[in-house]
RNA sequence: GCCGCAGUAGCUCAGUGGUAGAGCGCACCCUUGGUAAGGGUGAGGCCGGGAGUUCAAUUCUCCCCUGCGGCACCA
């Protein structure tokens, strides 16, 4: 006897071994129908899998959560098998779920084009229409193994060889096509339906290792209807308008040019968003007892190797050799032969340089040492990435010099610190990251043990929930990384936090304990923006350029409607600088519709607009960026209003 | 750096083996208009760079550069 459970409390007895589908066949016609797989005591499981034990027992549909998974890994089936029937020799290797849809990755020497895509989405349409039944069998290893070599299929071969022993090696089959797989699948390829779409190309290293060979990946999205894939499609495109490089360049804040690439051209108005950000976070470090800094631009390589750096690093930084370059125009400009400078990519280094003049005391500790320090970092030519991957950029960076007994209290203040900034922005879509140490660091194993135990213990403390990023640490030190969202659903590192015991080791900084002896400090690196490039394209994005009045370039327009109205408009102008506001005239010979429309386009938050009526009240007709209407005002009242609402947030507690 | 795709006016894009076009923007003129496009005229292009094929290349081929989407990397 076999008891199933259903998720209403009630028991079922089955004879014996019983399927998914034999249980919904049970409960009624409509339901074995919709079913799609079974989730046994929690378990994803396939609809003709046998349960030959009691268990609690959901049927779904695919119009559930678990559903819409199954279809996205059938689709990577699905488009494996239409790939394999369409270009044969092609070798499959792994296709899964991601966000929103699935990807697979192929080996074949030939790429392939958008017209192959094509040609693949209608092939896997057909697959849809044979209704091809889902089938398992578990195969003895070595025969798996010898059968996907004998097919030529290398990489599902060492796959396979590759399974810890004693694993099941399932193969699925749809009709004679087969695959190994751990499932569970949808019963049939009927199942998977036809909401889905092949959406790009892309190269990708076989596991994920960039010594491998490159694969070719193609991404789909795959959906439960044509609705959702239509409502994704449209989310999609919206997403695209609020790209910070699109709004960069419509909203005159920045530009990029091959002469300096990956290095930003910041023009006023983008460079107005970066002062008042600047400018308050200036505010806040200043308050939470840091001290602020400016160290050099250009150090000695030896300083790097002393570091660490030289030797991690040395490929990704801007190297400048010490010496005067030649005035001969047929001599070559360096000699190659004097020594290395290097521009820094860091400030920590030289942080530790201030730390080191003197000598410290445990009393001193601990030191806040803040910088707005602007580091160069060659990337890679294919990372650089709008104002998101620069190779010029400037941290709001500071490390915390202090005792070991210190680091709780440091930690839980720094993300006091951090959680009220991020809230006074508005992002509160964070997700965070505990990064342990990576393969290729510097330390000994016993110094890392007590890091990553001393940041997740601190972590704890303050109530963090965080997800574990193993092998993802600074070669100096584990560390938290806090990550915001851009546009289309990319995620980047903004703020960052890091446990590090071994630099003032490298670099030799102490201080002298109440027992005058003399000891380390630890370093805590932390970040709360990260960079003012990568967090500038975020709120860009996140406000889709629609900035907060604290923060936009431009706050106010003053638009005049007929010329009578010019004298007026330049005195609501000085009125309303002199509130503190920064403002634009707009006195041109347009109509009002037309320039309301081309500065609501700008998204400048305010209009102010005056004719005649308002020069003889004294009053502006001011109307808000997203409001159809407008209120009418006093000039006071107006720049009053308006003074307010532009102080920045920490400004305007009481 | 690797794979794929792209590069035509300031922007968005069309186009062709015989050296180019639209809309918006810009300039000038008319218009003084009450809350998302008033009208007219005009200027503006080494068709990313280099080489090759060709009588002829923006168009075809190759190389390079830059950008885009991924991958790898991210102190």
């Amino acid at each position: 006897m076999v008891a199933i459970t259903l998720p209403d409390g009630s028991v079922r007895e089955f004879d014996g071994a019983v399927t998914g589908a034999g249980i919904a066949e049970s409960l009624s016609k409509s339901l074995a129908k919709k079913a799609v797989a079974v989730k046994v005591d929690g378990v994803v499981c396939d609809l003709f899998s046998p349960i030959k034990t009691d268990a609690s027992v959901e049927i779904f549909s695919r119009d559930t959560p678990e559903g819409l998974d199954l279809i996205r890994h059938d689709a990577a089936h699905l488009l494996a098998q239409a790939v394999q029937d369409l270009y044969p020799g092609t070798q499959v290797t792994i296709g899964p779920v991601i966000t929103d849809g699935f990807y697979y990755d192929f080996a074949r020497d030939e790429p392939f084009s958008s017209d192959d895509l094509k040609k693949i989405e209608k092939r896997m349409m057909a697959l849809v229409d044979a209704d091809l039944p889902t089938r398992k069998e578990v195969w003895n290893r070595s025969d798996a193994i010898a059968h996907f070599t004998k097919m030529g299929e290398s990489y599902k071969a060492e796959l396979i060889t590759d399974l810890p022993e004693g694993e099941e090696i399932n193969i699925y089959y749809h009709g004679e096509w087969h695959d190994l797989c751990l499932g569970p699948h949808l019963p049939s390829t009927r199942h998977i339906g036809k909401a889905f779409k092949l959406i790009k190309l892309a190269g990708a290293y076989w596991r994920g290792d960039n010594r491998n060979p490159m694969l070719q990946r193609i991404y789909g999205t795959a959906w439960a209807n044509e609705k959702d894939l239509k409502a994704y499609l449209t989310r999609i495109e919206e997403a695209e308008k609020r790209d910070h490089r699109k709004l960069g360049r419509e909203m005159d804040l920045f530009h990029f040019q091959p002469e300096a690439q990956g290095s930003v051209f910041w023009h006023a108005k983008g460079y107005l968003i970066w002062r008042a950000l600047e400018a308050y976070i200036r505010r806040q470090l200043d308050a939470d007892g840091y001290i602020e800094v400016k160290t050099p631009q250009i150090l000695d390589s030896k300083f790097w190797e002393q570091s660490g750096h030289w030797a991690k690093f040395r490929e990704s930084m801007f190297v400048v050799p010490d010496e005067i370059p030649s005035t001969d125009d047929d001599a070559p400009v360096l000699s190659g032969k004097s020594d290395l400078l290097a521009l820094k990519p860091m400030n920590c280094p030289a942080h530790v340089q201030i730390f080191k003049q003197g000598i410290k005391s445990y009393r001193d500790l601990p030191i806040r040492m803040a910088e707005f320090g602007c580091c160069h970092r060659n990337e890679a030519h294919g990372a650089l990435h709008g104002l998101m991957r620069v190779r010029q950029m400037t941290q709001d960076d500071a490390h915390i010099f202090c005792r070991e007994d210190q680091i709780t209290d440091e930690t839980r203040r720094f993300l006091d610190l951090f959680s009220h900034v991020y809230a006074d922005m508005g992002m509160t879509d964070i997700s965070y990251k505990l990064a342990t140490r990576p393969d290729t660091r510097v330390g000994d194993d016993a110094t890392w043990d007590r890091a990553e135990k001393a940041l997740a213990d601190a972590l704890t403390a303050a109530g963090l929930e965080f997800e574990l990023a193993e092998g993802e640490g600074a070669f100096y030190g584990p560390k938290l990384e806090f990550h915001l969202t851009d546009a289309i659903g990319r995620t980047w590192q903004a703020g960052t936090y890091q446990l590090d015991y071994v630099l003032p080791e490298r670099l030799d900084a102490s201080y002298v304990d109440d027992k005058g002896a003399r000891q380390r400090p630890v370093m805590l690196h932390r970040a709360v923006f990260g960079t003012f490039e990568r967090f500038i394209g975020l709120l860009i994005e996140h406000y889709a350029g629609r900035m907060p009045l604290w923060l936009a370039p431009v706050q106010v327009v003053v638009a005049a409607i007929t010329s009578e109205a010019d004298d007026y408009a330049r005195e609501v102008v000085t009125t309303l600088k002199a509130a503190g506001l920064r403002v634009d005239l707009d006195i041109r010979n347009e109509k009002i519709n037309y320039k309301v429309r081309e500065h609501s386009h700008a998204k400048v938050p305010a209009i102010a607009v005056v004719g005649a009526r308002e020069a003889t009240e004294r009053k502006v007709s001011l109307r808000r960026l997203g409001s159809q209407g407008q209120s009418i005002l006093t000039l006071d009242e107006a720049a009053q209003a308006l003074g307010a609402e532009a102080a920045p947030p920490d400004l305007r507690r009481d």
